[in-house]
DNA sequence: GGTAAAAATTGACCTAGGTTAAGACTTCGC
DNA sequence: GCGAAGTCTTAACCTAGGTCAATTTTTACC
């Protein structure tokens, strides 16, 4: 169980024994139901996710009342809702299993201590940050240069496995596009394709 | 000259003063005269630049020929292509002064070292990097939710001097719209206010 | 200070993607 | 295993924003 939160440390950071299992003991293992939430918009998000095994999708709900997902997260990604996380205000996200989850809990205030007892730490998540701001800045950029088409193809490209796993209506979320024009857009890759 | 850097500083940690001047050892200031690159994609990105005075903007060209950007930077940022500044490979930015611009540039080997030398940098660069992301990601939550007049709205609301500072095709391309189209937004927002 | 180049504006026309609605196909709870 | 609800598809029509081109305004340079 601990072993891909190990190898994931691991690309930043070489952590010894005793800072691993000082860690652990910080962690709680907990599981969702498909379907349930993990955060709630208008709480103050507690805690930040590990996901062990399973699929997230975190998302809101824009002033249209329309849901719009933010990211999608498998297997040996970090996810929360970073503003409400930090701050400790009420955030604007919803965070919910698309699949059974098993997560790896961690509280803010676990957090805090951790950083200040295991410094490598620090680096780690900087590092973690860094490689998530480079991700939104390109998908901005994304937004900004390509078509609906060029982003579907690149985003299947990129999650091979989203297709069989996450439902059409969350990609099309995901990208900005309606699920109908998603499922033209589908129909016309199968007549006419690459 | 060091008091801006100094505040930012003191936005997320308190350094001491022995800190403080082995940070400011590190950093050499520079002019760039407005037009003139800080860094050209393709190469590999050497420095990150804390904006002491001036303005910058960093932008791609994309496939279709076209200068996108993805930020602007103003007194106090710091900016840089991260991905090619961490990674040390070529990288796809563009980072070009609108105005001449005053910076403290700090090199990549400066940096890790005084990332060992001064572990509240570590935590600093990481509370920096998380905002970062969280604005980044609520800029894709604004692409995909919002209209572009909208997006206008909120542009020059929050960057209150951007207006007079930037010039509107730099805008447009940051709003991922035509420079025809955002002006013709304002004519509109000029006959019916508000 | 005059002119050449760049930026902004305006207008006619075009298209990627949205909307609405109806039918078909899946999934899930009992 | 069956009905209800959710999801996906298809089609007709619509609109936000793009394209192209001509005109005006601003900026930069000798």
């Amino acid at each position: 169980m601990y072993e891909r939160l190990k190898a994931n440390l691991n690309r930043h950071i070489k952590l010894d024994d005793e800072a691993f299992d000082l860690l652990r003991k910080n962690l709680v293992a907990k599981t969702y139901k498909k379907d349930s939430h993990l955060i709630q918009s208008g709480h103050i998000c507690k805690y930040t996710y590990f996901v062990h095994k399973g699929l997230l999708r975190l998302y809101d709900i824009n002033e249209k009342g329309l849901e719009k997902n933010t990211l999608f997260a498998i297997e040996e990604w970090w996810v929360s809702d970073l503003y409400s996380f930090h701050s400790q205000k009420p955030g604007n996200y919803f965070l919910q299993a698309l699949e059974d989850t098993e997560v790896l809990q961690l509280s803010k205030h676990a957090m805090e201590n951790l950083l200040l007892q295991i410094p490598k730490l620090e680096r780690f998540f900087r590092i973690l940050h860094i490689n998530a701001f480079i991700a939104q800045q390109e998908r901005v950029m994304f937004m900004i240069s390509k078509t609906a088409e060029e982003r579907y193809r690149d985003f299947i490209q990129k999650y091979p496995d989203a297709e069989q796993r996450i439902p059409q209506k969350q990609i099309a979320s995901y990208l900005g596009i309606t699920p109908e024009f998603l499922s033209r857009m589908k129909a016309n890759l199968r007549d006419a394709p690459r």
